[in-house]
DNA sequence: CGATTGAGGACCATTTTAGTCCTGTATAAA
DNA sequence: TTTATACAGGACTAAAATGGTCCTCAATCG
């Protein structure tokens, strides 16, 4: 389902949640009321997002956390690769591809393409993005549907 | 890391290894030997494809495997529907969605739409892409790039 | 000094995934 | 008609990933 860790789904929530309130820290503790989810478990997200240089954080009283750089500097590649490592679709997507089937296999190059078009485009959408408040509903095509495959364009 | 499961990855190669020929049934048996990999994961992995009605088959002596639709007529959408489930990057990006965090989410309908921005790019790369054999080596920016959300372009 | 707040990691329960195997059924060829 | 071939369907198990909680330590502010 390419889907996203439910860990990731908190992130991108928890984040937007500061970016729209970049000024002064928030405690794990207040965002966990902010967004109604467990206090423990925002305060793991957190902590993977600062390991991940995605927030700051402000020790004693008056701490919490702040956007480590503007929202328009941080992609949701960024958020998805600090929860669940790097965007990648296939195993062998990474560059030390080790997989036993490369001989027989005859797709790897294509979804390590595939894969870094999905990686480029989520480099394109920014916290920003993601935290606007009144959404504007989408058609249902994307522009992006006129894209094409190198491949597919030297046919 | 929108990582798609193992299955999915033999479902790929399985595919494409069948749609280079197209002409004859292929056995399960005969399959695993072309990919390398144990019979009983190929048969399961050939079943679930037929269910999906990307794969139609053929019983008894010199039965086996075939592409329901030509090549070009089969998306990598629905390969990976056909083995995990609909492609969706959030549990509440199907249509009833029934998130108990709808009121505090925020993000919801931007995740939707970064996710139905690469459904649509999935649905354009067709098995015929992935069984090329001779892939072109893709410049490291796409043209995908230059793609911009709705709610990015209202601005 | 003491209250507050994050850091780090251990830990467990649950779910998902992968992989195997068994029994049944359709089909083709002898 | 018989027999071998090959898929259908589902039960089952083992392993791994995930989600979630908790405890102790360290830093900082007032």
């Amino acid at each position: 389902m390419l889907k996203l860790s439910r860990l990731t789904d908190y992130a991108a929530v928890i984040m937007a949640q500061i970016a729209r309130h970049p000024d002064h820290p928030h405690a794990a503790a207040e965002l966990a009321g902010a967004v109604n989810l467990p206090y423990p478990t925002v305060s793991k997200t957190l902590k993977m997002l600062v390991k991940a240089d995605l927030l700051v954080s402000q020790r004693g009283a008056q701490g919490g956390y702040l956007l480590a750089r503007p929202a328009s500097a941080i992609s949701a590649s960024d958020i998805i690769s600090a929860m669940e490592g790097p965007v990648a679709m296939t195993e062998c997507s990474h560059a030390d591809g080790d997989c036993d089937l490369m001989a027989t296999c005859g797709v790897a190059d294509n979804w390590q393409r595939v894969s870094q078009a999905i990686r480029t485009f989520l480099d394109g959408v920014t916290l920003a993005h993601l935290a606007q408040t009144t959404p504007i509903k989408l058609p249902v095509h994307l522009p992006i549907q006129t894209v094409t495959l190198a491949a597919e364009a030297s046919r």
